[in-house]
DNA sequence: AGCACGCCGACT
DNA sequence: GTCGGCGTGCTC
């Protein structure tokens, strides 16, 4: 081999390096690039890079190997760019990444989608531009209509997306325009990258450093400017802000414009003053996240959460989790507190993660007056540019200590000591869709284990899940069973619908009881929670001649009516349309309303208090980045006297002036078609109640039921919870549920019902042949059997949870996957596996 | 998942 | 004849 002028190369350095990249593509391997010998010396794993793929896609990949193996069947691209000088992701995510797509039975390119955020994604997007070399004068080819408008765009505009020229011709595709174009050699087509990360940049000014070291310059400096008072104004309020008299040092760092520009001085003066030279201007690359001080938590425990904390040191003596199974109010977070400090003194990094609704409330203000700035925030809420700006303050060392939702997970930590999941038994830390679905609590677990850290779970009713591991002493188990300070915990009071309603009792669905306890909490001004899991005005309507019901039109649900808009609307498509004013079916007006979501309970207190200032918290009122916020510090601030909330208002909020708590509809949660019912309603009305009564006053939790008798209210009136574990587990055994048995469902959708339903049919067939103990039930009709137009049929596997059954499983089922995808008849259908569902 | 290529029906 | 539909196969 030669170079440019002939000279041989070296051969032991011609050897030609490849990298396996990582793409966001939904295919289960690695594709392998070429890497040009300039990037050689830099690039290693956990590099972005940029690939072309396919002929015209321009891809963000992760480097996920570096090898000298030449692929054998196929000619290697080259790598066209490498975007980083130092890895974005570190070799134990990539080996994290890994392990989830093999236990989630999803493509490592899905895994990177879900953990970079997309600020580190370049996007390539096609976009046209005339093109310079061609005459528009007495073509060889015609134009067509639909082609010159493109054209005459590009002649004003410059360019245009592919997008855009679909929307300029109405087409749902230009592409078939665009390629005539391209023949026709009119047009160019190139790819254009846009980083989408920007920092954010403060223009800022100091003194030239003439005047700074030259103590003479500046008097002179004065001197002249005696005659011009406004450019003196401001240079004396530059000294003001940064004495560089005291010490020379800090000019370098130099003043915020906007301080000077906005206490009102001349902004031409001061242009002037930079014109001549007397001051500088110049950009700084900022934080998005304000510079907060860190004040070491001065709260001291109790003894009994001293002893809880002592209890969970001990405990990692031996195991790598515990369980911490502390009731409501118990002070939970105090013991957080005490854990990050000294694993930070220890030098490891900490990761605190949070479900989604509690991480915008009092949990992050608190931990922020502790921490300050050390601590990083990682919402789902926040822009992306702020995602980034974490991501990089993790490796930056910046941020040791991160707070975050479900994929906080994916953070480039080198070195954890402990994550805490708080309210591990919420199903929000599951990832439904797409893929991966993964758990973060269970994901969190296996990280742990990568860097040898520890992990605790904290919850007041915790998942059948870890209070069977702790029981089966997997995990170490620790209890806080006594409220913190002198908080009581509240009376529960059954509040039976039917006997009210017999005795004519019940007032807008609302028995005598709860009415009676919200009338006391008003004229005592303290403040009242009540909980319906089902926002809306009401579930569906109905015609009271011929029970119609109005159904969405893509899914098989009813349509939920919205009093706000005047609307009908699908919780599961977003489908809208107008409230009908006569029954289609039989021409009647007499339409009506059935249940009751949040909204109609909203109008129904306010008609039973009309005193009463009343707010409403759920979906629809939260959807922008404050909207949760401004409710809660209402609320906060006593100008509302009733919250009726959805299961928003059930985690983390700390009131002290809520004595009620009125759960409008128990029986709903517990006759839902699923095997966690009963755990799922314990917890949610253990967790409202847990809202009453945390200061001084003793709460009131009003539960309103049909059936008051019900075993579950006796366990939950109680508080027992390891009672009642042991009362639903015995029908777990009996029935082969998870956590005793490992469960995997796959779904299969397809827009014709038959089709769904025989690839189901025909995959559960082959499945029964896999070699390991197992159950499989189904195909049967998904809860809600259509949803956007596609039928969904659903297979529920159970495995023996110990034991080799799992891997073998999943690795048979992948092959059985690639079979059907290879058969004519199911090529359309989407099968979707879901690995521990809840 | 996109996106190119190819085969076939509905229209000028 | 051609436009544009969708099924099929590939991506280093």
């Amino acid at each position: 081999m030669e170079d440019l002028f002939g000279n041989p190369i070296d051969d032991k350095t011609s050897i030609p390096i490849f990298a396996d990249v990582i793409l966001p593509v939904p295919i289960p391997w690695m594709f392998t690039y070429m890497v040009p010998r300039e990037m050689e010396p830099i690039i290693g794993i956990g590099f972005r890079v940029i690939v072309q793929f396919g002929t015209r896609k321009i891809l963000t990949g992760i480097v996920g190997k570096i090898h000298q193996k030449p692929p054998k069947e196929y000619d290697a691209k080259p790598l066209l760019e490498l975007l980083d000088n130092q890895p974005m992701v570190n070799p134990l995510q990539i080996k994290f990444w890994h392990w989830i797509a093999d236990y989630y039975c999803c493509h490592i390119g899905e895994v990177m989608n879900a953990a970079l955020p997309s600020g580190m994604k370049l996007n390539s997007e096609s976009r046209l531009q005339l093109n310079p070399t061609f005459q528009d004068s007495g073509s060889d080819y015609p134009i067509d209509e639909r082609e010159k408008i493109i054209l005459d765009h590009l002649e004003t505009e410059g360019e245009l997306t592919f997008e855009a020229c679909g929307k300029i011709l109405e087409l749902k595709s230009a592409h078939h325009i665009i390629k005539s174009l391209v023949a026709k050699e009119m047009v160019l087509v190139y790819e254009q990258l846009k980083e989408k990360f920007t920092p954010k940049i403060e223009n800022r000014i100091r003194l030239s450093a003439l005047f700074v070291s030259d103590k003479s310059a500046l008097e002179a400096l004065f001197a002249k400017l005696e005659s011009k008072p406004k450019q003196e104004e401001i240079i004396l309020k530059y000294l003001q802000q940064v004495p560089v008299y005291k010490d020379e040092k800090i000019n370098h760092e130099g003043l915020d414009k906007k301080l000077l520009t906005e206490s009102g001085i001349s902004v031409n003066s001061l242009r002037t003053l930079i014109k001549n030279g007397i001051f500088e201007e110049f950009t700084k690359i900022i934080s998005r996240f304000e510079n907060l001080p860190t004040n070491p938590d001065t709260l001291s425990l109790s003894p009994v959460q001293e002893e809880a904390l002592n209890q969970i040191k001990e405990a990692y003596k031996e195991k790598q989790t515990v369980l911490l199974h502390g009731i409501t109010g118990s002070g939970k977070t105090s013991l957080y507190i005490k854990l990050v400090q000294e694993v930070m003194d220890s030098g490891s990094q900490v990761l605190l993660l949070l479900p989604e609704i509690a991480l915008t409330t009092q949990m992050v203000n608190r931990l922020t007056k502790v921490f300050g700035n050390k601590m990083g925030v990682f919402h789902s809420k926040y822009s992306d540019n702020e995602r980034v700006e974490v991501w990089q303050g993790v490796i930056q060392g910046r941020f040791q200590f991160v707070v975050g939702v479900r994929s906080a997970v994916f953070l480039p930590f080198d070195s954890l000591g402990l994550i805490i999941i708080d309210e591990e038994h919420e199903t929000s830390y599951k990832q439904h869709d797409p893929a991966p679905r993964y758990h973060a609590r269970d994901t969190a677990i296996m990280l742990a284990y990568l860097h040898q850290s520890k992990v605790l779970l904290g919850s007041a009713t915790p998942s059948f899940e870890s209070y069977y591991n702790a029981r089966q002493k997997k995990y170490g188990l620790v209890e806080l069973n006594l409220r913190y300070g002198e908080a009581q915990l509240p009376h529960f009071h059954m509040a039976d619908i039917l006997a009210d309603k017999k005795k004519n009792l019940l007032k807008l669905d609302t028995t005598r009881l709860l009415r009676e306890k919200i009338q006391e909490a008003l004229n005592n001004q303290e403040q009242v929670l009540i909980f319906q899991n089902r926002r809306g005005y009401a579930p569906y309507i109905n015609c009271e001649d011929c029970s119609w019901v109005l159904e969405c039109d893509h899914c098989d649900v009813s349509l939920t009516y919205h009093q706000f808009g005047e609307e009908m609307r699908c919780h599961y498509c977003g489908f809208k349309q107008k409230v009908p004013t006569s029954c289609p079916a039989c021409g009647s007006n007499n339409l009506v309303t059935v249940g009751q979501g949040t909204e109609k309970i909203e109008e129904n207190l306010a008609m039973l208090f009309p005193e009463a200032r009343i707010a409403r918290m759920d979906l629809d009122t939260t959807r922008s980045k404050y909207g949760y916020q401004n409710l809660l510090e209402n609320f906060s601030a006593g100008n509302v006297d009733i919250l009726v909330g959805t299961q928003m208002i059930t985690k983390g909020l700390d009131f002290g002036n809520v004595t009620v708590v009125g759960i409008v509809d128990a029986d709903r949660l517990l006759y839902f078609p699923d095997f966690r019912s009963g755990e799922r309603a314990f917890q949610q009305i253990t967790q409202v109640a847990g809202r009453a009564g945390r200061r001084q006053k003793t709460g009131n939790v009003i539960i309103q039921s049909r059936k008051p008798d019900h075993p579950i209210y006796q366990s939950i009136l109680s508080g027992d919870y390891r009672n009642f574990y042991l009362q639903e587990m015995g029908e777990r055994q009996q029935f082969f549920y998870p956590p005793l048995v490992k469960n995997i469902k796959i779904t299969s959708k397809h827009k014709e019902f038959k089709t769904a339903e025989t690839a189901a049919l025909h995959l559960k067939n082959l499945l029964q042949a896999i070699p390991v103990k197992k159950i499989i039930l189904g195909p049967e009709k998904g809860l809600i059997g259509k949803i956007k137009n596609q039928y969904i049929f659903e297979l529920l596997i159970k495995l023996d949870k110990n034991g080799q059954a799992p891997p073998i499983f999943k690795e048979h089922l992948k092959l059985v996957l690639e079979e059907l995808a290879a058969a004519k008849a199911f090529k359309s259908v989407r099968f979707i596996i879901d690995v521990d569902p809840v």
